[in-house]
DNA sequence: CGACTGCTTGAGTCTGCTCAATAAAGGTGG
DNA sequence: CCACCTTTATTGAGCAGACTCAAGCAGTCG
Protein backbone atom coordinates (compact mmCIF):
# COMPACT_ATOMS: atom_id res chain seq x y z
CA UNK A 1 0.00 0.00 0.00
CA UNK A 2 1.03 3.62 -0.89
CA UNK A 3 1.52 5.46 2.60
CA UNK A 4 1.65 8.86 1.19
CA UNK A 5 -1.77 8.33 0.08
CA UNK A 6 -2.99 8.38 3.88
CA UNK A 7 -1.95 11.87 4.43
CA UNK A 8 -5.15 13.72 5.36
CA UNK A 9 -4.72 16.18 2.82
CA UNK A 10 -8.04 18.41 3.44
CA UNK A 11 -9.76 19.56 7.02
CA UNK A 12 -11.70 16.09 8.45
CA UNK A 13 -14.53 18.35 9.15
CA UNK A 14 -15.26 18.20 12.84
CA UNK A 15 -12.47 15.54 13.57
CA UNK A 16 -10.68 17.81 16.00
CA UNK A 17 -13.61 18.48 19.26
CA UNK A 18 -11.84 21.36 20.89
CA UNK A 19 -11.70 23.17 17.41
CA UNK A 20 -15.57 22.87 16.95
CA UNK A 21 -17.06 26.69 16.41
CA UNK A 22 -14.23 27.33 13.93
CA UNK A 23 -15.77 26.41 11.16
CA UNK A 24 -17.12 29.87 10.01
CA UNK A 25 -13.89 31.11 9.74
CA UNK A 26 -13.70 30.03 6.18
CA UNK A 27 -16.04 32.53 5.31
CA UNK A 28 -14.25 35.24 7.04
CA UNK A 29 -10.78 34.69 6.00
CA UNK A 30 -8.43 34.70 3.02
CA UNK A 31 -7.21 31.66 1.33
CA UNK A 32 -3.44 30.97 0.82
CA UNK A 33 -1.54 28.62 -0.81
CA UNK A 34 2.02 27.96 0.03
CA UNK A 35 4.91 26.02 -1.74
CA UNK A 36 7.21 23.71 0.58
CA UNK A 37 9.46 25.76 2.46
CA UNK A 38 7.17 29.01 1.63
CA UNK A 39 7.47 31.20 5.23
CA UNK A 40 3.90 32.20 6.56
CA UNK A 41 5.37 34.11 9.43
CA UNK A 42 8.39 35.75 10.80
CA UNK A 43 9.55 35.84 14.34
CA UNK A 44 8.65 39.21 15.29
CA UNK A 45 5.77 39.84 12.76
CA UNK A 46 3.00 41.73 14.09
CA UNK A 47 0.46 39.14 15.22
CA UNK A 48 -2.60 40.45 13.51
CA UNK A 49 -3.82 37.32 11.64
CA UNK A 50 -3.75 33.56 12.89
CA UNK A 51 -4.25 30.64 10.19
CA UNK A 52 -6.18 28.01 10.02
CA UNK A 53 -4.32 25.02 8.38
CA UNK A 54 -6.81 23.85 5.47
CA UNK A 55 -4.13 21.24 3.61
CA UNK A 56 -0.86 20.19 4.56
CA UNK A 57 1.40 20.95 7.23
CA UNK A 58 2.99 24.06 8.68
CA UNK A 59 5.85 23.92 11.05
CA UNK A 60 6.71 26.57 13.47
CA UNK A 61 10.32 27.13 15.00
CA UNK A 62 12.82 29.64 16.56
CA UNK A 63 16.73 30.03 15.16
CA UNK A 64 19.79 31.39 16.94
CA UNK A 65 21.61 33.82 15.13
CA UNK A 66 24.69 30.90 13.95
CA UNK A 67 21.60 29.18 12.35
CA UNK A 68 20.75 26.33 14.87
CA UNK A 69 16.86 26.16 14.43
CA UNK A 70 14.09 24.49 16.70
CA UNK A 71 11.18 23.15 15.29
CA UNK A 72 8.48 23.63 17.87
CA UNK A 73 5.47 22.12 16.83
CA UNK A 74 3.78 20.52 13.72
CA UNK A 75 0.31 21.65 12.16
CA UNK A 76 -1.85 20.08 10.28
CA UNK A 77 -5.49 20.32 8.94
CA UNK A 78 -7.95 21.80 11.54
CA UNK A 79 -5.29 23.00 13.36
CA UNK A 80 -4.97 26.90 14.40
CA UNK A 81 -1.31 28.53 13.76
CA UNK A 82 -0.66 31.86 15.79
CA UNK A 83 -3.92 31.75 17.29
CA UNK A 84 -2.15 31.70 20.72
CA UNK A 85 0.38 34.29 20.10
CA UNK A 86 0.05 37.61 22.16
CA UNK A 87 1.38 40.77 19.85
CA UNK A 88 4.06 39.51 18.06
CA UNK A 89 5.08 36.03 16.80
CA UNK A 90 7.82 34.58 18.62
CA UNK A 91 8.32 31.72 16.22
CA UNK A 92 8.20 31.83 12.56
CA UNK A 93 6.38 29.39 10.28
CA UNK A 94 6.66 27.65 7.07
CA UNK A 95 4.85 25.53 4.84
CA UNK A 96 6.66 21.69 5.02
CA UNK A 97 4.41 20.62 1.97
CA UNK A 98 2.18 21.84 -0.52
CA UNK A 99 0.05 23.64 2.01
CA UNK A 100 -3.11 25.68 2.53
CA UNK A 101 -4.23 28.48 4.95
CA UNK A 102 -6.99 30.41 6.04
CA UNK A 103 -5.53 33.42 7.41
CA UNK A 104 -8.09 35.44 9.61
CA UNK A 105 -7.26 38.76 10.95
CA UNK A 106 -8.02 38.77 14.23
CA UNK A 107 -9.68 41.70 14.33
CA UNK A 108 -12.88 40.19 13.46
CA UNK A 109 -12.85 38.12 15.99
CA UNK A 110 -14.37 40.96 18.29
CA UNK A 111 -11.50 41.80 21.05
CA UNK A 112 -11.86 38.03 22.27
CA UNK A 113 -14.49 36.31 20.86
CA UNK A 114 -16.52 38.09 23.13
CA UNK A 115 -19.59 37.28 22.23
CA UNK A 116 -18.99 33.42 20.71
CA UNK A 117 -18.59 31.59 23.69
CA UNK A 118 -18.40 28.36 21.76
CA UNK A 119 -15.46 30.11 19.88
CA UNK A 120 -13.71 31.66 23.44
CA UNK A 121 -13.56 27.90 24.52
CA UNK A 122 -11.85 26.86 21.24
CA UNK A 123 -8.96 29.31 22.09
CA UNK A 124 -8.64 28.16 25.60
CA UNK A 125 -8.70 24.50 24.28
CA UNK A 126 -6.08 25.36 21.40
CA UNK A 127 -4.07 27.23 24.30
CA UNK A 128 -4.03 24.63 26.64
CA UNK A 129 -3.23 21.72 23.87
CA UNK A 130 -0.42 23.91 22.89
CA UNK A 131 0.67 24.50 26.10
CA UNK A 132 0.89 21.23 27.61
CA UNK A 133 2.90 19.81 24.16
CA UNK A 134 5.22 22.37 24.33
CA UNK A 135 5.94 21.26 27.84
CA UNK A 136 5.97 18.09 27.03
CA UNK A 137 8.45 18.19 24.66
CA UNK A 138 10.96 19.98 27.23
CA UNK A 139 11.01 16.59 28.93
CA UNK A 140 11.71 15.13 25.42
CA UNK A 141 14.66 17.27 24.42
CA UNK A 142 15.92 17.58 28.17
CA UNK A 143 15.98 14.33 29.57
CA UNK A 144 15.20 11.98 26.67
CA UNK A 145 17.78 9.81 24.48
CA UNK A 146 17.97 9.88 20.71
CA UNK A 147 16.26 6.70 20.31
CA UNK A 148 13.29 7.77 22.96
CA UNK A 149 12.72 10.79 21.09
CA UNK A 150 12.37 9.07 17.80
CA UNK A 151 9.87 6.55 19.86
CA UNK A 152 7.85 9.38 21.27
CA UNK A 153 7.81 11.30 17.81
CA UNK A 154 6.94 8.43 16.32
CA UNK A 155 3.85 7.63 18.83
CA UNK A 156 2.76 11.29 18.56
CA UNK A 157 2.33 11.15 14.91
CA UNK A 158 0.59 7.95 15.02
CA UNK A 159 -1.82 9.29 17.24
CA UNK A 160 -2.28 12.60 14.93
CA UNK A 161 -2.56 10.93 11.50
CA UNK A 162 -1.93 7.52 11.83
CA UNK A 163 -3.89 4.55 9.94
CA UNK A 164 -4.22 1.17 10.97
CA UNK A 165 -3.16 -0.73 7.80
CA UNK A 166 -5.06 -4.04 6.70
CA UNK A 167 -2.59 -6.14 7.79
CA UNK A 168 -1.95 -4.98 11.54
CA UNK A 169 0.80 -2.47 10.74
CA UNK A 170 -0.21 0.94 11.63
CA UNK A 171 0.78 3.57 8.71
CA UNK A 172 2.30 6.89 9.48
CA UNK A 173 2.78 9.27 6.86
CA UNK A 174 5.61 11.61 7.71
CA UNK A 175 5.28 14.63 5.53
CA UNK A 176 8.55 16.08 6.85
CA UNK A 177 12.26 15.72 5.93
CA UNK A 178 14.71 13.79 8.45
CA UNK A 179 16.67 17.20 8.82
CA UNK A 180 12.91 18.96 10.19
CA UNK A 181 12.52 15.74 12.19
CA UNK A 182 15.95 16.39 13.08
CA UNK A 183 15.25 20.13 13.97
CA UNK A 184 11.65 19.31 16.23
CA UNK A 185 13.77 16.37 18.39
CA UNK A 186 17.33 18.79 19.21
CA UNK A 187 18.98 16.53 17.13
CA UNK A 188 21.54 15.94 13.96
CA UNK A 189 20.25 14.67 11.04
CA UNK A 190 22.46 11.99 10.12
CA UNK A 191 21.71 10.78 14.57
CA UNK A 192 17.78 10.76 12.95
CA UNK A 193 18.72 8.49 9.68
CA UNK A 194 20.77 5.94 12.72
CA UNK A 195 18.50 5.79 14.96
CA UNK A 196 15.61 4.98 12.52
CA UNK A 197 17.67 2.42 10.65
CA UNK A 198 18.02 0.70 14.39
CA UNK A 199 14.65 0.66 15.10
CA UNK A 200 13.84 -0.93 11.46
CA UNK A 201 16.78 -3.33 12.28
CA UNK A 202 14.58 -4.78 15.26
CA UNK A 203 11.66 -5.00 13.44
CA UNK A 204 9.51 -2.66 15.50
CA UNK A 205 9.36 0.00 12.31
CA UNK A 206 9.62 -0.65 8.92
CA UNK A 207 10.46 2.71 6.67
CA UNK A 208 8.47 3.50 3.75
CA UNK A 209 11.36 4.13 0.97
CA UNK A 210 11.24 7.92 -0.06
CA UNK A 211 10.82 8.71 3.51
CA UNK A 212 7.22 9.31 3.20
CA UNK A 213 6.38 7.88 6.11
CA UNK A 214 6.77 4.63 8.66
CA UNK A 215 4.97 1.73 9.71
CA UNK A 216 4.62 0.59 13.33
CA UNK A 217 4.79 -3.17 13.41
CA UNK A 218 5.10 -3.79 16.88
CA UNK A 219 3.88 -0.85 18.98
CA UNK A 220 5.04 -1.78 22.20
CA UNK A 221 8.40 -2.62 21.27
CA UNK A 222 8.06 1.62 20.47
CA UNK A 223 6.59 2.44 23.54
CA UNK A 224 8.64 0.64 25.39
CA UNK A 225 11.74 2.61 23.86
CA UNK A 226 9.81 6.09 24.31
CA UNK A 227 10.47 5.94 27.99
CA UNK A 228 6.99 6.74 28.84
CA UNK A 229 6.84 9.20 31.88
CA UNK A 230 5.80 8.42 34.81
CA UNK A 231 2.31 9.51 35.91
CA UNK A 232 0.66 7.50 38.60
CA UNK A 233 3.33 5.80 41.31
CA UNK A 234 0.44 3.91 42.13
CA UNK A 235 -0.76 2.76 38.34
CA UNK A 236 -3.61 4.43 37.10
CA UNK A 237 -6.96 4.53 38.71
CA UNK B 1 25.70 42.89 50.89
CA UNK B 2 23.44 39.86 51.10
CA UNK B 3 21.88 38.61 48.06
CA UNK B 4 19.47 36.28 50.55
CA UNK B 5 18.12 39.35 51.36
CA UNK B 6 16.84 40.14 48.41
CA UNK B 7 14.33 37.85 48.06
CA UNK B 8 11.01 38.87 47.06
CA UNK B 9 9.65 36.92 49.74
CA UNK B 10 5.98 38.21 49.20
CA UNK B 11 3.62 38.88 46.35
CA UNK B 12 4.62 42.35 44.84
CA UNK B 13 1.62 44.28 45.27
CA UNK B 14 0.25 44.48 41.46
CA UNK B 15 3.85 44.08 40.27
CA UNK B 16 2.89 41.73 37.64
CA UNK B 17 0.36 43.45 35.62
CA UNK B 18 -1.50 40.71 33.56
CA UNK B 19 -2.13 39.15 36.97
CA UNK B 20 -4.19 42.27 38.09
CA UNK B 21 -7.68 41.21 38.95
CA UNK B 22 -6.54 38.69 40.93
CA UNK B 23 -5.82 40.66 44.17
CA UNK B 24 -9.47 39.12 45.34
CA UNK B 25 -8.38 35.48 45.36
CA UNK B 26 -7.04 35.69 48.44
CA UNK B 27 -10.07 36.07 50.43
CA UNK B 28 -12.02 32.46 48.11
CA UNK B 29 -8.73 30.60 48.63
CA UNK B 30 -7.17 28.93 51.59
CA UNK B 31 -3.79 29.70 52.50
CA UNK B 32 -1.47 26.86 52.40
CA UNK B 33 2.15 26.52 53.90
CA UNK B 34 4.73 24.50 52.12
CA UNK B 35 8.27 23.10 53.22
CA UNK B 36 10.83 22.95 50.79
CA UNK B 37 10.38 19.84 49.16
CA UNK B 38 6.70 19.47 50.01
CA UNK B 39 4.52 18.71 46.62
CA UNK B 40 1.23 21.07 46.42
CA UNK B 41 0.15 18.86 43.35
CA UNK B 42 0.85 15.53 41.83
CA UNK B 43 1.05 14.74 37.89
CA UNK B 44 -2.19 13.51 36.87
CA UNK B 45 -4.37 14.92 40.12
CA UNK B 46 -8.18 16.43 39.11
CA UNK B 47 -7.05 19.76 38.56
CA UNK B 48 -9.43 21.43 40.52
CA UNK B 49 -7.48 24.11 42.43
CA UNK B 50 -5.18 26.39 41.73
CA UNK B 51 -2.62 28.08 43.30
CA UNK B 52 -1.55 31.33 43.74
CA UNK B 53 2.02 31.89 45.06
CA UNK B 54 2.19 34.08 48.05
CA UNK B 55 5.93 33.27 49.49
CA UNK B 56 8.64 31.33 48.29
CA UNK B 57 9.03 29.18 44.89
CA UNK B 58 7.34 26.61 43.30
CA UNK B 59 8.85 23.99 40.81
CA UNK B 60 6.48 22.29 38.28
CA UNK B 61 7.93 19.06 36.51
CA UNK B 62 7.58 15.84 34.74
CA UNK B 63 9.58 12.61 35.80
CA UNK B 64 10.18 9.01 33.32
CA UNK B 65 9.15 5.76 34.93
CA UNK B 66 13.08 5.21 35.77
CA UNK B 67 13.19 8.75 37.96
CA UNK B 68 15.09 11.23 35.70
CA UNK B 69 12.98 14.46 36.17
CA UNK B 70 12.70 17.61 33.98
CA UNK B 71 10.91 20.70 35.54
CA UNK B 72 9.28 22.51 33.38
CA UNK B 73 8.96 26.21 35.01
CA UNK B 74 9.55 28.06 38.76
CA UNK B 75 7.10 30.14 40.07
CA UNK B 76 7.67 32.88 42.17
CA UNK B 77 5.30 34.85 44.42
CA UNK B 78 2.13 36.73 42.30
CA UNK B 79 2.60 33.88 39.95
CA UNK B 80 -0.32 31.31 39.20
CA UNK B 81 0.10 27.35 39.37
CA UNK B 82 -2.03 25.23 37.80
CA UNK B 83 -4.16 28.17 36.14
CA UNK B 84 -3.63 26.89 33.07
CA UNK B 85 -4.05 23.13 33.36
CA UNK B 86 -7.24 21.43 31.87
CA UNK B 87 -9.33 18.52 33.81
CA UNK B 88 -5.82 16.78 35.22
CA UNK B 89 -2.82 18.51 35.91
CA UNK B 90 -0.11 17.44 33.27
CA UNK B 91 2.90 17.89 35.83
CA UNK B 92 3.54 17.38 39.53
CA UNK B 93 4.45 20.69 41.74
CA UNK B 94 6.51 21.21 44.65
CA UNK B 95 7.82 24.09 46.84
CA UNK B 96 11.72 24.75 46.43
CA UNK B 97 11.89 26.74 49.57
CA UNK B 98 9.39 27.40 52.33
CA UNK B 99 6.26 28.95 50.41
CA UNK B 100 2.99 29.84 51.05
CA UNK B 101 0.50 29.47 48.63
CA UNK B 102 -3.59 30.33 48.30
CA UNK B 103 -5.17 27.29 46.97
CA UNK B 104 -8.83 28.55 45.07
CA UNK B 105 -11.17 26.12 43.69
CA UNK B 106 -12.01 26.19 39.53
CA UNK B 107 -15.58 26.31 40.73
CA UNK B 108 -15.50 28.89 42.57
CA UNK B 109 -14.71 31.08 39.06
CA UNK B 110 -17.75 30.82 37.63
CA UNK B 111 -17.29 28.09 34.78
CA UNK B 112 -14.49 30.12 33.11
CA UNK B 113 -14.89 33.05 34.84
CA UNK B 114 -17.56 34.64 32.43
CA UNK B 115 -19.01 37.15 34.52
CA UNK B 116 -15.69 38.78 34.90
CA UNK B 117 -13.80 39.67 31.53
CA UNK B 118 -10.62 41.26 33.76
CA UNK B 119 -10.20 37.89 34.85
CA UNK B 120 -10.40 36.05 31.42
CA UNK B 121 -8.32 38.26 30.23
CA UNK B 122 -5.80 37.39 33.31
CA UNK B 123 -6.03 33.88 32.65
CA UNK B 124 -5.44 34.40 28.55
CA UNK B 125 -2.27 36.58 29.67
CA UNK B 126 -0.91 33.05 32.07
CA UNK B 127 -1.37 30.91 29.48
CA UNK B 128 -0.03 33.32 26.37
CA UNK B 129 2.77 33.78 29.07
CA UNK B 130 3.43 29.93 29.85
CA UNK B 131 3.03 29.00 26.10
CA UNK B 132 5.78 31.30 25.21
CA UNK B 133 8.12 30.18 28.11
CA UNK B 134 7.57 26.28 27.07
CA UNK B 135 8.27 26.90 23.48
CA UNK B 136 11.57 29.07 24.43
CA UNK B 137 12.88 26.40 26.44
CA UNK B 138 12.13 24.26 23.68
CA UNK B 139 15.39 26.20 22.32
CA UNK B 140 17.17 25.94 25.18
CA UNK B 141 17.24 22.50 25.41
CA UNK B 142 17.15 21.41 22.01
CA UNK B 143 19.61 23.66 20.32
CA UNK B 144 21.87 24.93 23.46
CA UNK B 145 24.92 24.40 24.78
CA UNK B 146 25.54 23.83 28.68
CA UNK B 147 26.79 27.43 28.89
CA UNK B 148 24.40 28.79 26.30
CA UNK B 149 21.92 27.09 28.93
CA UNK B 150 22.90 28.97 32.41
CA UNK B 151 23.77 31.96 30.45
CA UNK B 152 20.17 31.99 29.38
CA UNK B 153 18.46 30.77 32.77
CA UNK B 154 20.71 33.78 34.53
CA UNK B 155 19.03 36.27 32.47
CA UNK B 156 15.42 34.77 32.59
CA UNK B 157 16.59 35.23 36.36
CA UNK B 158 18.01 38.60 36.90
CA UNK B 159 14.74 39.70 34.32
CA UNK B 160 12.63 38.01 37.23
CA UNK B 161 14.22 38.67 40.46
CA UNK B 162 17.21 40.63 39.86
CA UNK B 163 17.87 44.15 41.90
CA UNK B 164 20.28 46.22 40.65
CA UNK B 165 23.60 46.50 43.18
CA UNK B 166 24.73 49.74 44.56
CA UNK B 167 28.46 48.98 42.90
CA UNK B 168 27.08 48.15 39.23
CA UNK B 169 26.60 44.52 39.55
CA UNK B 170 22.76 43.01 38.89
CA UNK B 171 22.15 40.96 41.95
CA UNK B 172 19.52 37.43 41.14
CA UNK B 173 19.10 35.28 44.48
CA UNK B 174 18.51 31.62 43.11
CA UNK B 175 16.43 29.93 45.61
CA UNK B 176 16.74 26.68 43.97
CA UNK B 177 19.59 24.02 44.49
CA UNK B 178 22.26 23.26 41.38
CA UNK B 179 20.33 20.36 41.59
CA UNK B 180 17.56 21.42 40.56
CA UNK B 181 19.04 24.12 37.92
CA UNK B 182 20.48 21.00 36.64
CA UNK B 183 16.84 19.22 36.03
CA UNK B 184 15.51 22.45 34.53
CA UNK B 185 17.72 23.03 32.17
CA UNK B 186 18.31 19.46 31.48
CA UNK B 187 22.25 18.83 32.67
CA UNK B 188 23.89 17.14 34.73
CA UNK B 189 24.25 18.77 38.22
CA UNK B 190 27.83 18.68 37.99
CA UNK B 191 28.14 20.34 34.69
CA UNK B 192 25.62 23.07 36.49
CA UNK B 193 28.68 23.12 38.94
CA UNK B 194 31.30 23.40 36.33
CA UNK B 195 29.70 25.76 34.09
CA UNK B 196 28.85 28.18 37.00
CA UNK B 197 32.47 28.12 37.95
CA UNK B 198 33.56 28.54 33.99
CA UNK B 199 31.46 31.75 33.82
CA UNK B 200 32.82 33.08 37.80
CA UNK B 201 36.44 32.45 36.44
CA UNK B 202 35.45 34.78 33.54
CA UNK B 203 34.62 37.61 35.78
CA UNK B 204 31.08 37.54 34.00
CA UNK B 205 29.41 36.70 37.17
CA UNK B 206 30.36 36.18 40.92
CA UNK B 207 28.44 33.51 43.02
CA UNK B 208 27.27 33.98 46.34
CA UNK B 209 29.17 31.60 48.74
CA UNK B 210 26.14 29.03 49.93
CA UNK B 211 24.49 28.99 46.33
CA UNK B 212 22.27 31.63 47.61
CA UNK B 213 22.52 33.73 44.36
CA UNK B 214 24.99 35.36 42.10
CA UNK B 215 25.87 38.88 41.49
CA UNK B 216 26.29 39.20 37.26
CA UNK B 217 29.12 41.79 36.81
CA UNK B 218 29.12 41.59 33.17
CA UNK B 219 25.99 41.76 31.37
CA UNK B 220 27.18 41.83 28.17
CA UNK B 221 29.10 38.19 28.39
CA UNK B 222 26.34 36.56 29.66
CA UNK B 223 24.08 38.02 26.71
CA UNK B 224 27.17 36.76 24.38
CA UNK B 225 27.29 33.21 26.02
CA UNK B 226 23.58 33.02 25.99
CA UNK B 227 23.71 33.25 22.25
CA UNK B 228 20.20 34.91 21.42
CA UNK B 229 17.64 33.65 19.17
CA UNK B 230 17.97 35.57 16.05
CA UNK B 231 13.89 37.29 15.76
CA UNK B 232 14.75 39.73 12.84
CA UNK B 233 17.27 39.08 9.95
CA UNK B 234 17.36 43.11 9.45
CA UNK B 235 17.61 44.22 12.73
CA UNK B 236 14.69 45.66 15.00
CA UNK B 237 12.55 48.74 13.46
C1' DC C 1 29.85 18.14 67.88
C1' DG C 2 28.50 14.83 64.44
C1' DA C 3 25.76 13.53 60.55
C1' DC C 4 23.76 15.02 56.50
C1' DT C 5 22.94 17.43 52.45
C1' DG C 6 24.65 19.93 48.71
C1' DC C 7 28.63 21.62 46.11
C1' DT C 8 33.22 20.94 44.00
C1' DT C 9 36.58 18.65 41.40
C1' DG C 10 38.82 14.79 38.90
C1' DA C 11 39.13 10.79 35.69
C1' DG C 12 37.20 8.09 32.33
C1' DT C 13 33.38 6.89 29.21
C1' DC C 14 29.81 7.38 25.88
C1' DT C 15 26.19 9.31 23.28
C1' DG C 16 25.48 12.05 19.73
C1' DC C 17 27.85 15.59 16.69
C1' DT C 18 30.95 16.87 12.84
C1' DC C 19 33.01 16.14 8.67
C1' DA C 20 33.00 13.62 4.56
C1' DA C 21 31.98 10.61 0.87
C1' DT C 22 28.44 7.93 -1.51
C1' DA C 23 23.92 6.75 -3.03
C1' DA C 24 19.26 7.38 -4.19
C1' DA C 25 15.27 10.04 -5.59
C1' DG C 26 12.95 13.74 -7.84
C1' DG C 27 12.62 17.65 -10.58
C1' DT C 28 14.01 20.20 -14.85
C1' DG C 29 14.96 21.13 -19.34
C1' DG C 30 16.59 19.81 -23.62
C1' DC D 1 12.05 10.28 -22.80
C1' DC D 2 16.39 10.69 -21.14
C1' DA D 3 20.41 13.08 -19.08
C1' DC D 4 21.57 16.15 -15.76
C1' DC D 5 21.45 18.41 -11.52
C1' DT D 6 19.80 19.24 -6.99
C1' DT D 7 18.21 17.70 -2.85
C1' DT D 8 17.84 14.27 0.69
C1' DA D 9 19.16 10.13 2.90
C1' DT D 10 22.73 6.72 4.22
C1' DT D 11 26.94 5.24 6.18
C1' DG D 12 31.66 5.60 8.16
C1' DA D 13 35.44 7.55 11.03
C1' DG D 14 36.80 10.46 14.45
C1' DC D 15 35.87 13.92 17.93
C1' DA D 16 34.03 16.30 21.92
C1' DG D 17 30.66 17.98 25.11
C1' DA D 18 28.37 16.38 28.68
C1' DC D 19 27.49 12.29 31.68
C1' DT D 20 28.76 8.86 35.16
C1' DC D 21 31.22 7.38 38.93
C1' DA D 22 33.79 8.64 42.79
C1' DA D 23 36.13 11.06 46.32
C1' DG D 24 36.58 15.13 49.15
C1' DC D 25 34.88 19.49 51.23
C1' DA D 26 31.93 22.89 53.35
C1' DG D 27 28.01 24.61 55.39
C1' DT D 28 23.77 23.50 58.08
C1' DC D 29 20.84 21.50 61.21
C1' DG D 30 19.73 18.73 64.86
Amino acid sequence: MNVAAAHPTTVPAARRGPNAGFGRLEAIGVIRHLSPRESLVFEGDAADCFHRVLRGTIATYKATADGRRQIIAFFYPGDLVGFTAGERFAYGAEAIDRSSVCSVPRAKLGVLGDEEPALREGLLSALRREVEAAQERQLWLGRKTARERLACFLLECAGRTGQAGPDGGLSVPLPMSQLEVADYLGLAPETVSRTLAQLARTGAIEVVPPFAGVVVRDRHAIEAAAGESAPLPGGSA
